[in-house]
DNA sequence: AATAAATGAAACCATTTGGTTTTGTTAATA
DNA sequence: TATTAACAAAACCAAATGGTTTCATTTATT
């Protein structure tokens, strides 16, 4: 846990997955865990590192945690791979498809 | 190296460089070797770990190997990304505005 | 044919990673 | 107030990672 950058912290499908669940609905560590079958204390690792790369923020409730998704920085992702956007031009087509769709129904927000 | 998916494949910094430089231009081994303070096994690995997901193929050319970028497979990336636009926002606006740039004066391919 | 160049492959090593179990602390609750 | 719930922290561990050095192989070159 020394190395802290959006690319390493997305890196681990675990970390992925908890990016999944709490981009659509916030959740305090114990129903954040209930969805691994892995002990507490690694998902509890998982979340500080997002946590310590801004991909969640954690708030302090009571003896709870809830965790936020905080998925700007993904943002820096976006731009690095946009940078290498004419090698996967057929995927682009499909993408920017979607990005007017998007638009247009900027309302409609099904996640996953 | 048993893990081999894009995510884990860009997490490395060394192999984020590899892909750039390779994206500019294919290079055999060796001078893509030179570009690193690193051993050449070392590069060799990382050049291996690429090509086992899809990121670049290796082309025989009598003794040499010459490096090719495919970066297809970071539409994998894009589109995982894509998915949690909402949160990053303000970068995509730029990023939108970039692909529709990109689409009007499609046949000027500048790379980097 | 001998040598040098370009690379592959193997053995090895320290650190990081992702996980565990155990113990402690803080906040609700009976 | 005693107990339980929610979490933090520490100690530990096996495996993966990123690196090394050494040796082998293939292809050009002299």
């Amino acid at each position: 846990m020394i190395r802290r950058d959006v690319f390493q912290a997305i890196a681990d499908p675990t970390r992925r997955e908890i990016i999944s669940i709490l981009s659509d609905q916030s959740s305090n560590l114990n129903d954040l865990i209930s969805n691994f079958q892995i002990s507490r204390p690694a998902v509890a690792k998982h979340v500080r590192i997002l946590q310590e790369c801004g991909l969640l923020k954690v708030e302090k409730q009571g003896r709870e945690r809830i965790c936020h998704a905080r998925l700007d920085n993904l943002g820096e992702i976006a731009l690095w791979v946009h940078q290498y956007r004419k090698f996967w031009n057929k995927r682009l087509d499909a993408l920017e498809e979607q990005l007017k769709k998007d638009n247009k129904s900027s309302n409609e927000n099904s996640a996953k």
